[in-house]
RNA sequence: GGUCUGUUCGUCUAGGGGUUAGGACACCAGAUUUUCAUUCUGGUAACACGGGUUCGAUUCCCGUACAGACUACCA
């Protein structure tokens, strides 16, 4: 039997409460695959239960900010399907959506922590800090953290006299910390988990508030959260550790009753070897990390997207899902609709999950197969440049899209379609080109020229009576007619691509290489 | 180092006290195909280790190993 990950009341609780999820990233350059992952996850929980997906920035950290990273992560998520019914560009009850605009909100909360004795303000410097951990580890301490063994030995409000700690605070330059209760054993109900406990005496006293008057991630995710009624907190797995703090704070603002959920997600793990998915490995295995092309500002640097190599939405979503989920069937094409359906935070997995780009390409392969014809040759018109009818762009394709992980490979590998060969393929010429295939496509060609039009059906009845009276077999010949006609020794079905070419185009380029290509003696 | 989390084929995973441990990707072989690809069929391949509990453990418990995350006035 599984684990027991729910327990009764809250099965409850979270029928009777609307979902809200809320997908909170920080703009501090692209969106990572990792980061499109929890969010499409945010997403189905939302939409299965008919709730609200939320988008909002977390832009605290002034210093880190990427121009550009905002809009990056909005096209991102459109692209991906995934949409935002709460946030930054829609807007909605709770807003701003931006942290760095709910900037003043923060304050009062902090202030009723400081009041209520759950926090204090401390001013030591850097090199303070640094001093403070590099004793507790001399000491043979286990955990330098500024806390409960350490705080009473810092600058801060309960250290320093009442006046000097208001001058200090009036010179404006000051950070509050949290006042970590000492002996607790702080419990985490997460969803995929089970109950993760942690003592106090492993929290140390987090910032909440920055000198810069903003505040840090953990105050600042607490409050919104409660703030905009969010129901479930699905992140990934880098938070667990700090999720024992978050519940501290919830319980000290006295909004327990009314925690989200937790929910921490697997980590996307590199493909070889160990650790999270990095861009780094990913540049070395070759394949994309973000959803988009992004450019990097500050570098000029530009990695290729997803959508960029060829990745239908569809394809990657339905990949990505599947990282750390799944529906426990057979089943493994799913749409999003399929995905919504499906979905349930109790069937997500616990280990991380390597990330094999070679599944992602199987997925991408399946559907473009199960692309339109019609739409695809749209994109084939579009892409290549190239004039051609449509009909024959709707054929090309349909024999092309078979053969092919991208959709830009159908141009890429059926250039022969729009221009005759430049060239040979030698390894078929020096094996294939040979008195015989001489003879049999000498043969055809004269006969093609008598006909007045070829389609795929008559070009093989042409060709094996052609063969039929040299006395010569077809298969032989084979591979020397299609480098005659495309320069490559594989391709598509050849007797279509004649058809697609047409006589004029057939006779011709077979013309050019009888007279180019020379047999080897 | 400390805290937390994890560990089923190479990879994603199903399963779960008694199973021939299932599927998919990849790989290999065969069939089909004019070639390559597709498609079809088949194959190789896994319960990290050690102790318990039990008639029986891959499954439950405890350790160990290994791995990862976290350990900032970053999120």
């Amino acid at each position: 039997m599984r684990p027991e990950r729910l327990t009764l009341p809250n099965i409850f609780f979270r029928t009777m409460r609307d979902v809200r999820v809320r997908f909170a990233p920080s703009p501090t350059g692209a969106l990572h695959i990792g980061g499109v992952r929890t969010a499409l996850y945010n997403y189905l929980l939302a939409r299965q239960h008919k709730g609200k997906m939320i988008l909002r920035i977390e832009d605290t950290d002034q210093g880190r900010y990427v121009p550009g990273a905002e809009e990056y992560i909005l096209e991102s998520l459109a692209w991906s399907g995934i949409k935002i019914d709460e946030g930054v560009s829609v807007g909605g009850p709770h807003a701003p959506y931006r942290q760095s605009e709910r900037k003043e909100l923060y304050k009062q909360y902090a202030q009723k922590l400081i009041d209520e004795d759950n926090a204090y303000y401390a001013f030591d410097t850097e090199a303070e800090l640094e001093t403070m951990r590099e004793k507790l580890k001399a000491a043979g301490n286990d955990n330098q953290q500024y806390g409960m063994h350490s705080r009473m030995d810092m600058k801060n409000s309960l250290t320093l006299p009442a006046d000097e700690t208001k001058k200090l605070i009036d010179s404006g330059s000051y950070v509050i910390r949290l006042k970590v209760p000492a002996g607790q054993q702080i419990q985490v109900n997460d969803l995929i988990r089970g109950l993760v406990t942690v003592d106090s005496s492993q929290i140390d006293d987090k910032v909440l508030m920055k000198s810069d008057g903003m505040p840090t991630y953990h105050l600042a995710n607490v409050v919104d959260d409660y703030l905009m009624k969010i129901s479930h907190v699905i992140r990934g797995e880098e938070w667990l550790p700090s999720a024992p703090l978050h519940v501290l704070l919830y319980r000290f603002l006295g909004w327990e009753q009314d925690m989200p959920q937790f929910a921490h997600l697997p980590l996307l793990l590199k493909p070889d070897g160990n650790g999270k998915l990095s861009k780094r490995a990913a540049d070395q295995m070759g394949f994309p990390i973000f959803p988009l092309t992004w450019k990097d500002p500050a570098t000029g640097e530009v990695a290729k997207g997803f959508k960029e190599t060829g990745y239908l939405p569809e394809a990657l979503i339905n990949f990505l899902a599947f990282l750390g989920w799944n529906p426990g069937t057979e089943q493994e094409i799913f749409s999003m609709e399929d995905l919504i359906n499906a979905f349930s935070l109790e069937r997500i997995n616990k280990a991380g999950a390597k990330f094999d780009i070679q599944k992602a390409q199987w997925f991408n392969q399946q559907y473009l197969k199960a692309t339109s014809n019609e739409i695809l040759a749209d994109q084939l018109i579009r892409e290549s440049g190239q004039s051609i009818s449509r009909d024959n762009a709707v054929k090309i394709v349909s024999i092309m899209k078979e053969r092919v992980t991208f959709p830009r490979e159908i141009w890429e590998q059926g250039k022969f379609f729009f221009t005759a060969p430049m060239g040979y393929d030698e390894g078929v010429i020096s094996k294939k080109w040979n008195d015989e295939a001489v003879t049999v496509i000498t043969a055809y060609k004269n006969a093609l020229t008598k006909e007045s039009a070829i389609d795929s059906t008559s070009a093989k009845n042409v060709l094996e009576s052609a063969a039929a009276s040299v006395n010569i077999g077809v298969g032989k010949i084979m591979q020397a007619l299609r480098v005659a006609i495309t320069g490559n020794g594989s391709g598509p079905d050849l007797m279509m691509t004649m058809e697609i070419l047409g006589k004029e185009e057939v006779t011709k380029r077979l013309d050019n290489a009888l007279n180019t290509i020379k047999v080897k003696a």
